[in-house]
DNA sequence: GAGTTTGAAACT
DNA sequence: CAGTTTCAAACTC
């Protein structure tokens, strides 16, 4: 796994590229990789071909590894012209030092977000910060700069032009590469790469990165003394230029150093949204410097490895192929992935983590890859922004960035679905809205993307959301005075969030904009709104005294549980339709889980035994009933009707044997049979759907009981599929008995009730201890005990994800085979 | 569109 | 931590 790497850098660290090293099969396999054959050779064409977006093969296992490497690969592939040799050498030392602090950071930034931010840290990558192949993103933010650029024949001013965006880079690395594009002798080379990486030291060193202008300044002395003429005419308008298209944002720059990564990333996204701007008066590369002059100087040594780059244009079709390689996982989502291209650079927002502002992402992430997506839909947009959005869409290319991001986020929850059958409940229309995002229109799109780029959140963390249903259709409803309307006719599409918030100034948790982490648009019906950007400050603060009561407070509320395999997902189980779960679970007295005051229907996720609902009818999966609360149904018929179930269910085990034929099993062997249920159950319509579970709660909540009192019996994989906690009661079955014992039934009741409102077991004790030796007592106590760790939401997902699902897998394995 | 219901969020 | 209040969405008319 490594040794790529290694070699990676080990070919790299010898740019001059001696006789011996060329010659090596190594050197081969590199340049079979990423043939450069010209310094000079098309720069810029090859950029956007489309092989540019080709995913390294997966030839190594490791998606960390794969990322980076293929990334590299990749970046060093599309910037070929670049002299790819030398992309990363420069940065090497710098970036290998600081992979470790950097993810490091990551992991200690967002506790929360560890599993995402860790997975994405190498997506995000230093190595995309510091790799020169970089550039060939900016031809993604700038495209009218770049197309100018190949246009012109006067070779100077492509240079000139040139330069000015290695100025703009933040990366020295790939200031060092443009100065190599703008050389042809191996000399240059030499010297860029020593001027490199005495420009690595002195950032690593000094605020450099805080400075852009004064890095272009730097630059200017340096290039005067060491570079070509062509590059002091360059430069010396490149330092000017820097000046003048910096002063803004410069000022703005130092403003936010909260320190925090979520903030810095939200400053990156800003200060993207500013270098859109930028772009626009064909300055686009100054972006980096600007996300630069913005890093807190806190960060500012570890300046490369600050996420705000990832949200940088120039990020976007490096990261895409880091996630491109992450899709190999799943090779034919892989290819889908290959033709979204840069879509993928929505991730590298994603590290931002569960509290970043998310309007900012799309901000930030410029979506480079997808240049004829963009392209597409600028054109449009370029139409509408100022007429829908006056104050925020600068440029097009930021919302076609956006939308593309959409796009992306809409393909990845395709992969999520694909990767987690889980998932398809909670993202029964990710298909849809990959299909969907191909037609958005409204520069709305790219405000209320975020619920996508939750998702892509969510599916790095093994979070989905869901939600996504039909929010491109309301995205396209524009219309301001339609707003709640809008949010009523999209009901199914609870995605979008157009709040209307009156007394909260949009900067509470009621506020739905802001639970979701995106601004309010015009769209909003708020008053007395302070959940713009104009309020950054205040938002982010109000943020972060949220965040402080509740770490997770913006995390999203549907979450992936990860130990769902396809055993469950797709078998239609009323119960657990989907291994989607809400987080917290909700609380629903009266709704019975059938209305969207109900945050998991809301969601279309079943409730989980983490939700403390009455009479759970929630047609996607109910409430898994606690075995107090069936054998108290068991005992008292009459209370199923009092909930208005039918008394159907009589509280025999020969009928509730029956019954079980009823609930959709996923055992191997029960799937068929129960399938065929579950497919007359999934033709009814909702309403129907949902009357029918509401019949058959008790029907569940025997099978449970069933299943708990026969332990010869088949195992109850249906149920438990739905929640990795049912898996432990499997597991406890397999403890020995004075270890079943030991966890008292308390413990498990408290912790399984995160909300503290959950059935206590005492009272089920004590029927157990009347019981004696009954199967449903003994049931009812491993049920207690399953519920332990039901869920977990609220420790770092990835924690007890892998663990669990490890264990679930191995002991569906060894149940199944039973 | 106004009023009511509902449950999450916030507060005490 | 439990109870209460506030809030805004969902819903009803």
């Amino acid at each position: 796994m490594d040794s790529p790497e290694g070699d990676r850098i080990a070919s790299t660290s010898s740019p001059a590229s001696s006789p011996a090293v060329q010659e090596s099969p190594f050197f081969n396999y590199l340049s079979n990789l990423s043939p450069i054959k010209s310094v000079k050779a098309s720069r810029y064409a090859p950029r956007f071909s489309a092989h540019d977006f080709n995913a390294p093969s997966p030839v190594f296992t490791s998606p960390h590894i794969d990322l980076q490497r293929g990334s590299s690969l990749l970046k060093r592939d599309e910037n070929q012209a670049a002299g790819p040799e030398i992309q990363g050498q420069s940065g090497r030392k710098l970036k290998d030092g600081l992979i470790a602090s950097y993810q490091k950071e990551i992991q200690l930034s967002s506790p929360s977000s560890v599993c995402v931010d860790d997975y994405l840290a190498d997506a995000v990558d230093l190595e995309d910060s510091i790799n020169p192949a970089n550039l060939c993103v900016q031809p993604t933010i700038g495209a009218p700069q770049f197309a100018k650029v190949e246009e012109a024949n006067d070779n100077k001013t492509r240079d000139v032009v040139k330069t000015c965006s290695v100025r703009a880079e933040e990366d020295l690395t790939v200031q060092s590469m443009n100065m190599v594009e703008t050389t042809d002798n191996q000399e240059s080379y030499n010297e860029v790469l020593e001027f490199t990486s005495g420009m690595v030291n002195d950032n690593v060193e000094s605020d450099i990165f805080q400075d852009p202008l004064s890095r272009a300044e730097h630059n200017d002395q340096y290039m005067a003394q060491n570079a070509g003429s062509q590059h002091k005419k360059g430069d010396g308008n490149c330092a000017e230029r820097l000046r003048e298209i910096l002063s803004e944002p410069v000022k703005e720059a130092n403003q936010h150093q909260c320190g925090t990564r979520r903030h810095l990333q939200f400053e990156a996204a800003m200060a993207s949204k500013r270098t859109a701007i930028c772009s626009s008066h064909n300055d686009c590369n100054l972006t980096h410097n600007t996300i630069n002059s913005e890093l807190p100087s806190g960060h500012a040594n570890t300046g490369s490895l600050v996420p705000p780059h990832l949200s940088g244009i120039r990020h976007a079709v490096s990261y895409h192929q880091d996630i491109t390689s992450q899709s190999c996982v799943t090779p034919p989502e892989f290819a889908r992935s290959n033709q979204k291209g840069g879509n993928h650079s929505i991730s590298s927002s994603v590290p931002s983590g569960i509290g970043l502002h998310l309007n900012t992402i799309g901000r930030s992430v410029f979506m480079g890859s997808d240049m004829v997506t963009s392209k597409k839909i600028s054109g449009y947009l370029s139409s509408q922004d100022e007429k829908l959005m006056p104050g925020r869409s600068h440029d097009t290319a930021k919302d076609s960035d956006s939308t593309s991001i959409l796009a992306v986020a809409s393909e990845i929850c395709v992969h999520v679905g694909d990767d987690q059958p889980g998932s398809q409940a909670a993202l029964p229309t990710s298909s849809d809205i990959s299909q969907s995002t191909k037609t958005l229109k409204s520069p709305l799109d790219s405000q209320r993307m975020t619920l996508y780029e939750q998702q892509v959140v969510q599916y790095e963390g093994k979070i989905v959301a869901s939600n996504n249903a039909d929010l491109v259709e309301e995205l396209n409803q524009e219309s301001p005075k339609k707003k709640r309307k809008k949010a009523t006719d999209s009901s199914e599409s609870d995605g979008c969030k157009r709040c209307n918030c009156k007394r909260s100034k949009c900067l509470k948790l009621y506020c739905e904009c802001f639970a979701a982490g995106v601004y309010c648009v015009d769209s909003c019906a708020c008053q007395n709104c302070f959940n713009k950007p104009e309020y950054e400050d205040t938002v982010l603060d109000t943020r972060q005294q949220i965040e402080s009561r509740n770490p997770l407070a913006f995390a999203p509320k549907i979450v992936q549980h990860a130990t769902h395999s396809s055993l469950v997902v797709d078998d239609g189980n009323r119960t657990t339709p989907s291994s989607a779960r809400h987080k917290r679970g909700c609380n629903c007295k009266k709704s019975k889980c059938l209305k969207k005051y109900c945050e998991c229907y809301q969601a279309n996720v079943g409730c989980s035994d983490g939700c403390r609902c009455d009479s759970c009818c929630n047609p996607f999966g109910k409430k898994p009933e606690s075995i107090y609360e069936s054998a108290e149904r068991w005992r008292n018929p009459s209370h199923a009707i009092k909930d208005g179930t039918t008394n159907q269910f009589s509280p025999t085990w020969e009928e509730l044997a029956d019954l079980r034929l009823l609930t959709p099993s996923s055992h191997p062997h029960l799937g068929m049979l129960a399938s065929s249920s579950s497919a007359n159950v999934r033709d009814f319509s909702k309403g129907a759907l949902a009357e029918f579970q509401c019949q058959s709660s008790l029907q569940s909540s025997a099978t449970y009981l069933r299943w708990h009192s026969s332990p010869t019996n088949l195992t109850p994989q249906h149920e438990f599929g739905s929640d990795s906690a049912l898996f432990d009661i499997l597991k406890d079955d397999n403890l020995p008995e004075p270890l079943k014992d030991s966890p008292t039934p308390t413990k498990a009741v408290k912790i399984s009730s995160p909300n503290k409102k959950r059935v206590s077991p005492p009272q089920f004790r004590s029927q157990e201890s009347r019981s004696g030796s009954s199967p449903c007592l003994r049931s009812g106590r491993k049920f207690i005990l399953q519920a332990v760790p039901s869920f977990p939401p609220l420790t770092p997902y990835c924690n007890s994800k892998g663990s669990n699902t490890e264990i679930e897998s191995d002991h569906l394995g060894s149940t199944s085979d039973q």
